[in-house]
DNA sequence: TCTTATATTTAGACTTATTCTAATTAAAGA
DNA sequence: TCTTTAATTAGAATAAGTCTAAATATAAGA
């Protein structure tokens, strides 16, 4: 994998901003790079904590890796496993943060996450 | 453990409210009570579909089940890993449903969570 | 009651996701 | 070049949870 972390990010945001260590790992070994599991296990984790990657846990699976840092909410599909980025309303930020406050709370960052079933798994629900 | 999955609920609710599975399970054994560890995550993930507890997931660590099961925001310290529940306001969750709907997002559940530090932890910080 | 059927519990093997370790390889300086 | 430092690696180790098949308990029927 070189010196290339920057080639983790790349692969990310080339399938769709939501990839596993595994995926991620698949992918760069599918173009020919060659590079260990533990070696993207590293590059994720030092690219987490540099905050140019965030890492989500939906609850069930391995963590995914997100190119997009900045604030946002996540819509999981309990059927497809898809996670789907939506902005995030400053204001709606802004009143968790006032909360957080003011029990003393000294916010890092805000997760939200939505689980339900994404639009294409209620269309292919319905057909049936 | 008996005929008892109220057992859970209860050892949950003595103990801060959320607890991981094998916290259960120690705490239940120091009880005096003879349950195996299998059988205690029989119980709680029955209790998760049921919809009588909550399963949090911090991304570090075991997942941990909450007594409380109605929508709440999670206040989870980074430091102490203790997880405070703080009232959502109905109308931020209305909010958040009508972002997901936008997106045709069939939401069956919000999860908002506040990482960082929580104010004993920043306290025990300041003072050093 | 005894017998059988059904449900619950269990120990331990297994799986998955991830980290750790120690060896190897590559890069950078002198 | 030789030496030091850093990066990468394979594979062992760990952690959390699930699965399986046997054991135990409970309930139901005769």
């Amino acid at each position: 994998m070189a010196k290339n972390p920057a080639l983790v990010k790349d692969i990310i945001m080339q399938n769709g901003g939501h990839l596993s260590a595994v995926e991620i790992w698949e992918c760069a070994r599918s173009q020919g790079e060659s590079v260990s599991l533990a070696t993207v296990y590293n590059i994720v984790n030092r690219l987490v904590e540099q905050k140019e990657l965030l890492e989500i846990n939906t609850g069930e699976g391995p963590s995914r890796y997100d190119a997009r840092v900045d604030d946002h909410t996540h819509l999981v599909c309990a059927r497809c496993k898809s996670i789907q980025d939506v902005d995030m309303e400053q204001e709606l930020l802004s009143q968790l943060a006032t909360v957080a406050a003011s029990f003393k709370f000294n916010t890092h960052m805000t997760e939200v996450t939505l689980k339900g079933v994404c639009s294409q798994c209620v269309q292919s629900l319905e057909e049936k």
